[in-house]
DNA sequence: GCCGTCACG
DNA sequence: ACGTACGTGACGGCA
């Protein structure tokens, strides 16, 4: 435990908090907070406290319904002026959550950001999380006293006695300041700090807003669904127990393994740690000669779609603003994508009629449309920009079909030749350049020999030079340094790139390949998302951001503002970056998701 | 709490 | 000989 002023209890009492906090406001240039809750659920209606740290030694608690000592309802009034003044700093490790907290108390967190979370996160962003009690002792060797420790058996912070309250959340706002000074010095030194002041830290509060505003559902619309959908699978569970001549779960692996592989003695594929594989490769290759199989890849496909969305997202609805709020979280992936959670809409089927059926759902409040812009091709893009690949770049630059394109070069055909089958060949094994791909995985995604497979392989690098030497380079560079980056700096580690266990060192040659290009993308809409966050604010504008999705925008748009939005969205989102060939952004709209797609 | 499975880009 | 396409999150089953 290291020791020192910064991390013992504040001298003054409590009480005398605001005080301090009111007069000195205007000397403040930094100021690190943490807002202490029971949860982490934005919408909880549980904010108790905030604590502040202004320098070394003077951490402060400043309770607002807290249930022991003084609950201070003029606390908001206190802290709005210097929360809301541009001039000062705020620090802290998670700030998205805090400025949602605050904002709900009618505080709107204002002037420049500096968080810890995300700083951790770009200087390592393959760690599986960055929690202030993991990063305050990865960095400072500093043991957090664990909020459960805290809690003990209490069912609210609330009710901590403001004697262990005041101590334990004044040490999370000290140890963020305190993180502060050691993470500032080597994001400069790893080249991270423009990445991070110019990208990561805008991005904040433009996904604190997309998250308070949230998306709209149709309940009603869903809980019809889910009684159609229930009726589909009672249908298919007996016909698949007659079938099987027995019942049994067909949700169990095992239990299904069980029924196929032993009582109906049909041919077992691949296998998995645990038993006999029933992944849908397998049960497909066995659909071809039993009806079976082929009604659990059915049952399977329903089942999954009801339980994950059908019915889970109404219970997602918040009653107090009756849309779902997801949480985008930005220090999650080790590419520098989002990820979104609770609920995930970033999978939200789309494939099948079903899943358009689902994206129906996703609707625009009243007198509005939801505008969906996706980038055509980006990865491609980026690898063509990269790459200076003579063919790629010709390729956009004559906005031709690239897959058909591909498939022109690898069968030797004239592009309006091509069949549907040969064009789908090249899509596959475009996907395989930027997944780096392997003969036998391209050969499992065709259905081909890995023979087969190979030459494909050989044929494209042969008529794709540029690509080659550039996934060559990148290997090369990321064996030298053990690292690689995209075109704004983002670093990935590959520990792994000079391993002697080959599984091991392919599997981190595949990840310095596709790291740069999926991160590049990543970098790229983010920029675009800051872009078109500002120009919604700036020119008071009523649409609003609703979703991300890796490659597309969805906004939901008053219907006046249509027509503008498109110009603004495609203009911002093609202009995000210039490259050595052009940005295409498709733009769609509708009362709903599958209508704007 | 892990595993297998499967939804998305 | 060996396991194998990149990145995620959520569900139910089962120990």
């Amino acid at each position: 435990m290291k020791q020192g002023s910064l991390f013992d209890p504040p001298q003054e009492p409590p009480e005398k908090t605001h005080a301090t906090v009111g007069t000195a406001r205007h000397s403040l240039s930094e100021l690190a907070f943490d807002v202490e809750t029971t949860g982490n659920n934005p919408f909880a209606d549980d904010i108790v406290g905030i604590s502040l740290c202004r320098e070394r030694g003077s951490a402060v608690y400043i309770p607002i319904r807290h249930v022991h000592g003084p609950n201070l309802p003029e606390a908001p009034a206190i802290l709005k002026p210097v929360m809301e003044d541009p001039s000062v700093a705020k620090i802290g490790h998670n700030l998205k959550f805090d400025i949602l907290m605050l904002r709900r108390e009618g505080i709107n967190v204002a002037g420049p950001l500096f968080d810890t979370m995300v700083a951790a996160y770009l200087l390592n962003p393959g760690k599986p999380n960055h929690s202030l009690e993991d990063t305050g002792l990865e960095y400072l060797q500093h043991r957090k006293k664990p909020f459960l420790e805290v809690l003990g058996k209490r069912a609210s912070f609330a009710e901590v006695p403001l004697a262990e309250a005041v101590p334990y959340a004044a040490e999370d706002a000290a140890l963020a300041m305190e993180l502060k000074n050691t993470l500032f010095p080597l994001l400069e030194d790893e080249k991270l700090s423009d990445l991070y002041f110019t990208i990561e830290m805008p991005l904040i509060s433009v996904l604190a807003d997309i998250e308070s505003y949230g998306v709209k559902i149709d309940i009603k619309r869903l809980s019809t669904l889910s009684e159609e959908l229930q009726r589909e699978l009672d249908t298919l569970q007996s016909s698949i127990y007659g079938l099987a001549g027995q019942e049994f779960n067909i949700n169990s692996p095992k239990q299904l393994a069980k029924v196929l592989f032993e009582d109906l003695g049909l041919k077992p594929g691949k296998k998995t740690k645990t038993g006999f594989s029933t992944a849908v490769e397998v049960l497909e290759e066995l659909a071809l000669t039993h009806e079976l199989p082929a009604q659990i890849l059915n049952y399977r496909t329903l089942y999954k779609l009801k339980t994950t969305y059908i019915d889970a997202l109404p219970q997602l609805v918040q009653p107090a603003t009756g849309r779902v709020h997801t949480s985008f979280n930005q220090t999650v992936t080790a590419t520098g994508r989002l990820s979104s959670s609770e609920p995930n809409l970033q999978n939200i089927p789309i494939r099948t009629e079903w899943g358009t059926r689902i994206r129906e759902t996703f609707i625009a409040e009243k007198g509005h449309l939801l505008l969906s812009a996706d980038y055509s091709q980006i990865e491609l893009r980026i690898l063509a920009h990269l790459s200076r690949d003579k063919g790629l770049m010709q390729a956009f630059r004559d906005d031709v079909d690239v897959h058909a394109r591909t498939a022109s070069e690898l069968f030797h055909k004239a592009m309006p030749e091509i069949s549907g089958d040969e064009r789908r060949f090249a899509k596959t094994i475009n996907f395989g350049v930027i997944y780096g791909m392997s003969a036998f995985g391209l050969s499992q995604a065709l259905g081909i020999s890995p023979k087969d497979a190979a030459e494909f392989i050989q044929h494209y690098f042969a008529t794709h030079s540029g690509v080659k030497a550039y996934l060559d380079q990148t290997l090369e560079t990321a064996r030298q340094q053990g690292y690689v980056l995209t075109m704004h700096g983002r670093k990935r580690q590959i520990p792994d790139i000079n391993s002697a266990n080959i599984t091991a060192r392919q599997a981190a040659e595949r990840i310095a390949t596709n790291t740069p290009l999926q991160g590049t993308a990543a970098d790229l809409i983010k920029i675009a998302m800051i872009r078109i966050h500002d120009l919604i604010r700036t020119r008071k504008l009523r649409s609003r951001m609703v979703l991300q999705i890796h490659d597309e925008l969805l906004f939901e748009v008053p219907e006046d503002e249509l027509e503008l939005m498109q110009k603004l969205v495609c203009r911002e989102m093609e202009g995000a970056m210039k490259l050595s060939v052009p940005l295409k952004v498709d733009m769609g709209w509708g009362k709903n998701w599958a209508e704007a797609h």
